[in-house]
RNA sequence: UCCCCCGUAGCUCAAUUGGCAGAGCAGCUGGCUGUUAACCAGUGUGUUGGUGGUUCAAGUCCGCCCGGGGGAGCCA
């Protein structure tokens, strides 16, 4: 059946000759003689003409009752727009209506974030929706692509897992036949040990976290890519990092052009993401912030309104370094210069989208590894396996996480992290 | 968990000091050969989220509950 059918943006390439399309009804417009419906089919839409005295009865009769967001068929002759360059529709020949719609609940006039959340099966049609996820759909593939041409191998993480990997954020727990598992809120320690046996490993899968985050930048649950690799320190991880941001942006550039058109997206802020990333050290952030006015000492964290205003100083993303020892997870190795600072660093985005990447050198030495572990109070006997890795043949290793859904809102420039997934699943939203 | 805001027609919103709940859009009917959120005319629409209270009178004021939004903390 698929075969038979031209793809919309194809019809360019066809002006002159017969196709047939598939697709839904984005919207039409229908006068005494004349009707225009404006046909998606996924990934583009045209404009579709039909002229009451050259069709037949039936055909005429299906374009007059078509609805928003009605399925159909139609065949016709591909011409260019007779007042618009560039733009080309189609003379129909005839319709053959698939699935007449019910009165649809989005219409063409503005609706509430309630609303259209309720409704997120159906908003994902919607123009602007559909180009976000289409730019969503080519970063995941420009990730992949990128690691698998780079030497990496994909080497999963367990979603059920045993206990907290960081043990700092809440999980939530399965009944997993009587006893407690979690969801996990990080593959890296698995990746781990997938470079001691791969060289170098990423995961590309859900994370979960039971905080109850109420903001735009949080989901309950999300995606993150988890890259690993022997033998790479900071700087090789740093470096890694840039690469790969890098290359997902010039690929939507490339690839989704149209898309961001489609979201008014400000492509020159992303043109100018380019080798090397600005780098602050925590200590240079800590004191910028005080330049600007902030009541903030060392050994505080950035919240939001600190994460903004270290932003307004760059326009690419930028990497904050060299934490301080005692604020950030276990198996961070510390400097070998300062043991109080950590060879840890986030990257940021621009124009305050926030952290889009948490990475650091691990800890390789299995009785420094050891200390940090009770240091942070957790628990050594679900640590064991993971102790095992600095025991047999540990070498220098790097890594890091980065939040699809993050970046999606930083290349997309959403306002919001719920329109970054097809289903966001928030503090007080689950359905549908 | 804490702070702030919202809930009125299918949707987006009005409603003066507490005084008969009403607009636009969508829907339906008709008109139009180049429309672009098409336009023009006609037409229907209500447990004002729920509950208790104050009052001659509550969409409006007060208490509680429910649903949602924004922010904080936590983080990707």
């Amino acid at each position: 059946m698929y075969e038979q059918f031209c793809p919309v943006r194809d019809v360019k390439d066809k002006v002159g000759e017969t196709v047939k399309l598939a697709g839904w009804v984005r919207t039409s417009r229908i006068q005494k003689k004349l009707a225009f419906i404006v046909l998606r089919d996924g990934v583009a839409e045209i404009q579709c003409v039909v002229f009451q005295p050259d069709v037949s009865p039936e055909t005429w009769e299906a374009a007059e009752k078509l609805t928003l967001e009605s399925s159909l068929i139609v065949t016709g002759d591909v011409s260019k727009h007779p007042k618009m360059e560039g733009v080309y529709e189609i003379q129909v020949k005839e319709i053959e209506i698939v699935n007449l719609a019910e009165n649809y609940p989005i219409s063409k006039k503005e609706h509430g974030t309630e609303f259209l959340m309720d409704h997120r099966h159906l908003w994902v049609r919607s123009s602007k929706q559909a180009a976000i996820l289409r730019i969503r759909d080519e970063m995941i593939k420009a990730s992949r692509d990128f690691f698998y041409d780079n030497g990496f191998f994909c080497f999963d993480s367990p979603i059920f897992t045993p206990n907290a990997c960081e043990g700092t954020t809440t999980l939530f727990d399965v009944d997993y036949f009587g006893e407690k598992v979690y969801l996990s809120q990080s593959g890296q320690l698995y990746q781990e040990s997938g470079i001691m046996a791969l060289g170098k490993t990423f995961c590309l899968g859900p994370t979960f976290r039971a905080e109850k985050s109420k903001t735009r930048r949080h989901l309950i649950e999300f995606w993150m890519l988890e890259a690993e690799a022997a033998f790479y320190d900071f700087e090789d991880n740093i470096k890694l990092q840039e690469d790969y941001v890098c290359y997902v942006v010039n690929r939507v550039l490339e690839r989704r052009r149209t898309d961001l058109e489609t979201i008014e997206r400000d492509t020159v802020a992303l043109e100018r993401v380019t080798h090397p990333f600005p780098r602050i050290r925590y200590a240079e952030a800590v004191e910028i912030l005080q330049g600007k006015g902030f009541d903030f000492n060392l050994g505080d964290d950035f919240g939001s309104p600190e994460e903004t205003a270290l932003a307004e100083d760059f326009d690419k993303p930028f990497f904050i370094t060299h934490w301080p020892a005692d604020m950030k997870a276990f198996y961070m190795k510390n400097a070998p210069n300062d043991p109080s600072l950590l060879l840890a660093s986030d990257l940021m985005a621009p124009e305050g989208f926030g952290e889009l990447i948490g990475g650091s050198q691990r800890e390789d030495d299995a009785d420094v590894l050891l200390e940090k572990i009770k240091k942070h109070k957790l628990p050594k006997e679900y640590f064991e396996w993971y102790l095992d890795l600095r025991r047999y043949g540990s070498v220098p290793h790097s890594g890091f996480g980065l939040g699809i859904e993050r970046t999606v809102c930083w290349i997309c420039g959403l306002h919001h992290i719920r329109e970054s997934i097809p289903f966001p699943r928030m503090l007080y939203r689950k359905t549908p």
